[in-house]
RNA sequence: GACCCUAUGGUCUAGCGGUUAGGACACCUCCCUUUCACGGAGGUAGCCCGGGUUCGAUUCCCGGUAGGGUCGCCA
């Protein structure tokens, strides 16, 4: 092809990315922004995203392990415009280069290993099929990294061939991958370092098969807190943890994004939408980065505080369901008005239950260090002033439970923050939570006076 | 063992042949405030080490060290 016509080509090309994972019953958060990069990239360009299953090892595969990853991507809000649209392998897909699950391109692997056989690029060797690699070192151009002469090692000097199918006829990954990328037109492979040393074979292949193979760009990887490499067991390391744990995928998707890429200017909150706009490889870093949960939690309040009161109360009771706290039996205005309190003042939904489950029990858990300080014989007589002003009050809202909590400071001479502690704590059981009057209103006269008088005996 | 990638506060990062090395998270102090949170004002803390190039290296080159990755009939 002559180099004026490959630019054209270059030119008018449409962009095609893919992410392919293996359903392996959980997706990684790395996995995850692998997925998202591509996404961004393909949205950046204008391109194509697709999604690929790689079910090769149909023993530990299963469509609820598809499920999680579909679902995953979803609840990210990665829509993808070719691959499958339930987990059933054999079930419906969008798009016209399927199936997008490996389990069923069987025959192209066959058709491809043939034609590798025939040219004598590939030879049988005790049952398995094997790929004549090159001797000699390859050049890996990269996008991120830049170009990166791959040496052979050690033990590839002695062997350098790789198996392409199994001695039980089961084809490899590096040979699928790379098939299912050529058959599918994929024209920028985005994904994670750790194959990076491994992309010689894949280039080897695609030069076998005598095109040229796409472009890559590896992106470093998302490693624990302490260097360590992420893997399935480590806290953080399933994207469930933050689905479970009442994230929001903004605040996922955003920390995500500033893990191995930077806007370049000291911009940290963007919605996805803003960085479509922005993305691109070469912004992308080259070294791996930590996971700091602390700077997802900050993020996560940052987007939490601007939630629409519809989606926090949503989000709120299904995190006092999972608590065990069933708010079904109560008044929708109740359980709205009392989340309402909480809103801007939460970080996480999983902060929830301890913070604001006293609107949804009787059994008053206090605080033992908070119970030590302000249940004290000197507070008894103000709470029972605290008592008698309450129990006047006509209107029970936060505006009266204010002036009348201030009148009776006035009348005893206190500062006001002296009769607040107990009151909470004998209402709340907590020291901290949301604003007093507020949040008394909403509990309601009966059950105030209630709890008040129940704490009483424990002044003393 | 070999090969590959990487290296700015504790963490994520900006930046540059000459800067008081910038921002964010976390942490500390103070202010605001009914607590907490938010918000505001300050603060502690950083260019891995050694050579070279240069008038001058955090920045460029080489070496070392450290971390990560890969070398499978796993994906």
């Amino acid at each position: 092809m002559s180099p004026a016509r490959q630019w054209w080509l270059n030119g008018r090309m449409k962009i095609r990315v893919r992410f392919a994972p293996s359903p392996t019953g959980y997706l990684h958060i790395g996995g995850g922004r692998t997925a998202l990069f591509n996404w961004l990239y393909a949205r950046h360009t204008g391109g194509t995203f697709i999604l690929r299953i790689e079910d090769t090892d149909a023993a530990r595969n299963s469509q609820a392990a598809v499920d999680v990853i579909l679902d995953g991507l979803r609840w990210l809000g990665l829509d993808w415009d070719e691959g499958p649209l339930t987990g059933d392998a054999t079930g419906p897909s969008k798009g016209d280069r399927g199936p997008y699950f490996q389990s069923q391109r069987k025959e192209n692997y066959q058709r491809r290993v043939e034609a590798l056989l025939s040219r004598g690029l590939a030879y049988e060797h005790e049952g398995a099929i094997k790929f004549r690699m090159p001797r000699e070192p390859v050049l890996i151009p990269d996008l991120v990294v830049g170009d990166v002469l791959r040496k052979l090692t050690d033990r590839e000097e002695m062997d350098p061939d790789f198996v392409l199918v199994r001695s039980d006829g089961q084809p490899v990954f590096h040979f699928v991958n790379v098939v299912d990328d050529l058959e599918m037109g994929i024209t920028h492979v985005i994904r994670g370092e750790d194959h990076l040393s491994n992309t010689s074979k894949h280039i080897a292949l695609f030069k076998a098969f005598g095109v040229e193979p796409p472009k890559y760009a590896h992106i470093p990887l998302i490693l624990n807190a302490d260097g360590s490499k992420m893997s399935k067991r480590d806290r953080g390391a399933s994207l469930s943890t933050y689905t479970d744990e009442g994230f929001l995928s903004e605040a996922v998707n955003n920390y995500l994004c500033l893990l191995g890429w930077s806007p370049k200017d000291n911009i940290e909150k963007m919605a996805l939408a803003d960085v479509v706009g922005r993305f691109d490889l070469p912004q992308i870093l080259r070294h791996n980065a930590k996971f700091d949960f602390e700077k997802l939690v900050w993020l996560q309040g940052e987007y939490c505080r601007e939630l629409a009161p519809d989606r926090f109360y949503e989000l709120g009771v299904h995190a006092l369901a999972k608590a065990g706290l069933d708010t079904n039996a109560l008044p929708v205005a109740y359980v709205k008005s009392a989340l309402d309190t909480c809103r801007g003042k939460i970080k996480t939904f999983a902060e929830l239950p301890a913070y604001a489950g006293f609107y949804f029990r009787d059994a008053i858990a206090y605080d033992p260090e908070a119970a030590k300080k302000g249940f004290v014989p000197e507070n008894k007589p103000r709470l029972e002033k605290v008592r008698d002003a309450f129990s006047q009050l006509a209107a029970f809202d936060a505006a009266s439970l204010e002036g009348s909590l201030k009148a009776v400071a006035a009348e005893l001479g206190v500062k006001v923050g002296v009769l607040i502690h107990p009151t909470r704590l004998a209402c709340t059981g907590n020291p901290h939570g949301p604003s007093l009057y507020h949040l008394l209103e909403v509990l309601g006269k009966e059950k105030v006076l209630q709890r008040v008088e129940q704490a009483l005996p424990l002044l003393g």
